[in-house]
Parts: C-alpha cells; sequence; structure tokens
DNA sequence: TTGTATGCGTTATCAC
DNA sequence: GTGATAACGCATACAA
C-alpha cells in the first residue's frame, strides 16, 4: 500500500497504455475522452498521483522556490514580517502548485553556498532573496549566473541590476517628516537599523532629502534593532543640549523601548516627545499610549513576489516593481509641539 | 553555463567513467584513491553537484520534510510560536542536510489533502503536524497510512499511537495552580483557547485536576485566542457575584487585553487580580505591568523534532517524548491576595 | 487515437 | 579497479 505505485499499475488496471495515462492526467491531447475519462476515474480510485522526483526530472522542473532564512534567535520572536510574508507568499503558491523550499543560515558566506547549490542541484526553480546589503556577496554569485531566476527584495538601487520588488522608502520618510513638520516639529531624530542593511542606507538618504528640504535638524543614530540598542539610542539623543522632539524608530520593538525610556528621563510622550515607529504591529496598538506607526501590506508583498517568482520560473519576463502602499497610522505616541520652544 | 552539467561530463573531464564519479563522491569504496582525488578535484572545479531530482528519483528519498502552515492572517503577526519552530526545525535539517517543504492551507480539508498528495507523490521524507484536534481528520488520514513517517506535535493522548513530541501540559498546570494557592488564591479562572484543540483539551482536565485537588473554585471559559474574545470573557468574570482573583490566559494577547479590561472594570492589577499569560513573549516582558507568564524553548523543540524526524524518515525507530521545560517567569501581574476576602 | 521507445541524471549491478 | 548497463517513474516524440 505504499507509493510503490506507477504509471504503468494505473495503465494496466485502466486497459491503456503508460503514455495514456500522462496525457488524461496532464489534459493533453492524444486520448479520446473516453479514455481520458476512464483513465481519470481510475487514477482517483487508486489513489496515484506521479512521482514528484520523477516528474520533476523530466520535465526539469521542482516547482518549489527557495527562501533562505537568517537563523537569528534574538529577533525571531519579535519579528512577524518574515511570517507574514512566507504566508503571503505559500498562499499564492498553493493555487499554483507550487511549494516553498526553507533553509536557513547564520552567516552571509553560508547563504551563498546554498545558493550555489541550488543552482548547481536544479533544487529550486527560483529563489527569493531577503535583506540585501551594501556589497553583498550573494548579488556578486548571482551576477554570474544571469539566467538564474531570482527575486530581490529590496531597493532597486541595491539589485544591481537584477529583478527586485521594492518598497517606496522615500515616500515613507516623505510621510513621517511631513507629518512631524506639520506638528511643529523642527528637530527629528532617527534610530535607525543596522548601517550595512539596504534598506537602512536608502532610508538614511531619503531622510536626509526630506529633512534638509523643509531645513529640519536631523540626527541619526544606528543600531542592531535590539530594544537595549533602542533604549541606549534615545538615552544619548534624550541628553543632547537640544535634544529632538520627535524620535522615529526603525522598528517597532526601538520604539516601544524609546518610550520607556523617555518617560524614564522625565519625558512626557507626547506632550514633550513624538515617538514614530517604522514598523506597525499588535505592540504598537496596544501599548499605553499606542504608537503613531507606518503600516504596510506585508502579507500582500508576499503575495506580489510569489507571482514575480512564478513567473520568472516559467521564464516569463518580469519587470521590478515599487510597492506604494505605505500608510501612517496616527495613534497617541505622536502629537503637536510648540514650535517656539 | 546552466545547470546543463551532468555527471557524464564530470567523467570525461576527469577521464574516468560515470560510476567512479559516482563512487568517488558518494564515498564509496570501487575507486583508487588517486582517481577519487582527481574525480573530486574536477568536479569541484567545474561546479558540478549531483541534480536534485535524479539524485531523489534514484535514491527514492527527497530529503525534505514537509510542514502545512494555516494561512490565519489575525494571529500571523502577533504569534511568534510557528516562525520559533521553523528556525529550531532549519537548524537541524541543515545540518543534516535535509530541507523543510512548506506549503499552506486554509482550512483542515484542504490540508489533509495536501497531506495526500505528499504521500502519494513522495515529494517529503516525513511530515511534521501542528495543532491536532479532537478527531482530527487528518488523524484518521494517517491511520490508513501506519508506515509514512509523521511526527505530532501534541499531547500523547491526541497522537493515537503515532509517535508524538508533546509538552507537559499538566506540570505547567500545575506550577500555575500551586504558585496561585501559594499566593493564597483561592479562585482561579481561566479564558482558554478553541475547546476543539487537542492543547486546549489537555490543559482543561489538567487544570481541573490541579484545582480540585486543592479545592479551589475554578472557571473556564473558551474562546478563540483573540484579543476581543480575552476582553469579554474577562468581563464576564468579573462580573459575577463573586469574582475570580486570579485569571490564566491560554496566550500573551489575551492576558494583555485581560489586564486592560480589569483595570477599566476598577480593579487593580496584582493588588485585586492577577494576570497570568500560558506563552511567554516579548509583549508579556515590555507591558507594563509586565506579565508573568509560562516559558519554553520553542526553538528547542523545533530542534528536537527535526531530529525525531530525520530519524523516522531514514527508517529509524522513534519513540514518542514529552518535553518537560516549563517554566514560570514571575512578573508584576502577579502577586499575593488576602484569601479571607 | 493508441502503444512503443527514448531521454531526463543518478545510483547500483555486474561483467571485465 | 574500471566501464558499460539497467533501474528509478514520468513525459513525449514517433511509429503504428
Amino acid at each position: 500500500m505504499k507509493s510503490k505505485m506507477t504509471i504503468a499499475d494505473v495503465a494496466k488496471a485502466a486497459g491503456v497504455s503508460s503514455s495514456a495515462v500522462s496525457y488524461a492526467l496532464n489534459g493533453k491531447p492524444g486520448v479520446s475522452e473516453k479514455t481520458r475519462d476512464k483513465v481519470l476515474q481510475v487514477a482517483e480510485q487508486m489513489g496515484w498521483k506521479p512521482n514528484s522526483a520523477a516528474k520533476a526530472l523530466s520535465d526539469a522542473s521542482t516547482h518549489s522556490i527557495g527562501l533562505i532564512l537568517t537563523y537569528d534567535t534574538d529577533v525571531l520572536s519579535v519579528e512577524s514580517y518574515t511570517m507574514e510574508l512566507i504566508a503571503g507568499l505559500t498562499a499564492v503558491f498553493e493555487a499554483q502548485g507550487y511549494s516553498l523550499l526553507l533553509r536557513s543560515s547564520s552567516n552571509r558566506q553560508h547563504e551563498v553556498s546554498i545558493m550555489k547549490e541550488w543552482i548547481a542541484t536544479g533544487a529550486v526553480d527560483a529563489l527569493l532573496m531577503l535583506n540585501v546589503e551594501l556589497s553583498d556577496p550573494r548579488v556578486a554569485l548571482l551576477k554570474q549566473y544571469p539566467k538564474f531566476p531570482v527575486l530581490m527584495l529590496c531597493s532597486v538601487e541595491m539589485s544591481d541590476g537584477m529583478t527586485a520588488l521594492s518598497d517606496n522608502e522615500k515616500g515613507a520618510a516623505h510621510l513621517i517628516v511631513d507629518y512631524c513638520y506639520e506638528l511643529g516639529h523642527r528637530h527629528i531624530a532617527r534610530v535607525a537599523g543596522p548601517e550595512m542593511m539596504g534598506h537602512t542606507f536608502v532610508r538614511d538618504n531619503a531622510f536626509l532629502d526630506e529633512t534638509s528640504e523643509l531645513n529640519l535638524r536631523y540626527n541619526c543614530l544606528h543600531t542592531d534593532y535590539s530594544p537595549a540598542a533602542g533604549r541606549r539610542s534615545v538615552e544619548r539623543l534624550l541628553s543632547l543640549p537640544n535634544p529632538p522632539t520627535a524620535i522615529v524608530c526603525d522598528n517597532d520593538v526601538m520604539a516601544l523601548a524609546a518610550i520607556r525610556t523617555a518617560r524614564r528621563l522625565g519625558f512626557k510622550v507626547p506632550e514633550d516627545l513624538s515617538i514614530i515607529s517604522w514598523d506597525d504591529s499588535f505592540m504598537c496598538e496596544i501599548n499605553e499610549p499606542s504608537v503613531t506607526a507606518l503600516n504596510r501590506n506585508v502579507v500582500g508583498r508576499g503575495k506580489r513576489a510569489a507571482r514575480m517568482l512564478i513567473d520568472m520560473a516559467e521564464g516569463r519576463p518580469v519587470d521590478s516593481y515599487v510597492e506604494d502602499d505605505y500608510e501612517l497610522i496616527f495613534r497617541d505616541s505622536s502629537g503637536p509641539i510648540d514650535p517656539k520652544e
């Protein structure tokens, strides 16, 4: 009763040849309706499905898309981005007959070797690359295999000409800076992620542009996304002779840490200091005060990425795309300030 | 330069036969040391790796383990369990040459059909099953294929004799009830998850046992894990003529909602009411008050599950196992109460 | 329309 | 120790 069943068994049971079975099952011509129905019925009844390895070998396609996770225990439990992305990806894959092949790496070099393996063994039809960095070794590798279907989830500036699905970080920076300006803030600080990360770099530039355009004072501190780093950064910023009146944190965890720290130092939020989080989350909603945050549809991104990946895997041309659905959710951690202060 | 490279090309380049290449690469006898080294060197230099589909077909093993995710947008962003589990799984898989094959389903019936497909097509060597329910159709299916390697992440009571990796829910209930008793609480309530879920059922029984043993009053309300449900449950519990002095919530989100609700109703936490969360998380840490919670090593569970799955996939006998690392993290949402009140 | 025969790339068997 | 050759299970071009 094991999966020892082959197309030949079904052919025999249905009283036809193996090619007839194959044609019937794959909806291809070359078989009469009568035979097709018969075959389909017999196959269904026997519970036969084509062996995936044999099919993959014959098709030269595994119908699976690769994703390499970065195994970082610290952020695992406080970061829902990856999970939401995966949900979006698999939802579309499911409908299109694809699977997500997942592996994890602890460092970039290992990740490169997994990619090499995938390219050499043909284990995946395409792959999705996350967290592209400046002068990323993975990008260098991919340049050697220009035909291999890869989608990069990063700004086009990082993608080096390869297909990318990006966020409108520039537009997001504009949303935040404009909002702060309208509220009367003239000195904004940003507690950013690691300097090497691609999207940090892009956000850095976007913020510089937006703040200088409005003639605002702007400080930026780079961290590792941890709450401890967020705390330290806020301590430094608020001990400046002229502290900022608004702080933008690159993730929700640091934003929450920032609020705690500010309060501990005697600042009222939002009366003395506005805090804004770049990433929205449940924590931003339920915190007291709730946290003004930039929101985007991550599941939707996963879905679009899946569609692009399938197109690429099947050889259809795919253009880079910029998502533009950032919106600022106004909550209680931000508010107006007297510009004359 | 594509993956059009086959073992024959390597054999030709190395001046040997294809079988020599296969032997050399797989470390099998039947080839001289000189030829082996030569072959290895040539293969390395050419960047050749055995095609995964061909290898899978020949080996009758894909070296991948299946996992089906339940696509539930609501809990996606507030639930880190799955992500931590995946991290643990892939970490071990990585070291053992396995991959995680991920698919998602929106309902049980679909999940059953994916499992059927996997069993019939041989796309995975084994699979991991989550969230087993009472009279789960997946368990019924698996009973038809007793040889297929499946690990169930659930209580042994749910696993119907199949191999399971379980939590010591009974011990956990003991930890909590004992703690509450020592603090003077004599009336405990529990805001539980859905009644149909396997671990809810197990926890229900465990709580009943523990509370009756100490002669405590005990109420239990079943919910759907949502904050709204948590809120409603607490409202009901606290409007009782004799409200409980301690409430245990089956997840962190409901515990946070419970604290908010209790305060709104005029109860002080923890002075009038202790709140305990079954699941620990970053939110429990940073909330004010921080939330006393039951903690367990989910990544570690993933790692053990991975080892068990690989053993099963490779035909080694595997016994069910009960993890016993629950610990209660004492924080500010719980405290002593005057038993005479 | 149907059945036969070959390729997909590896592994493994078996003469040499 | 080495090199042909037969599985593995499916798809498909080709012949009937």
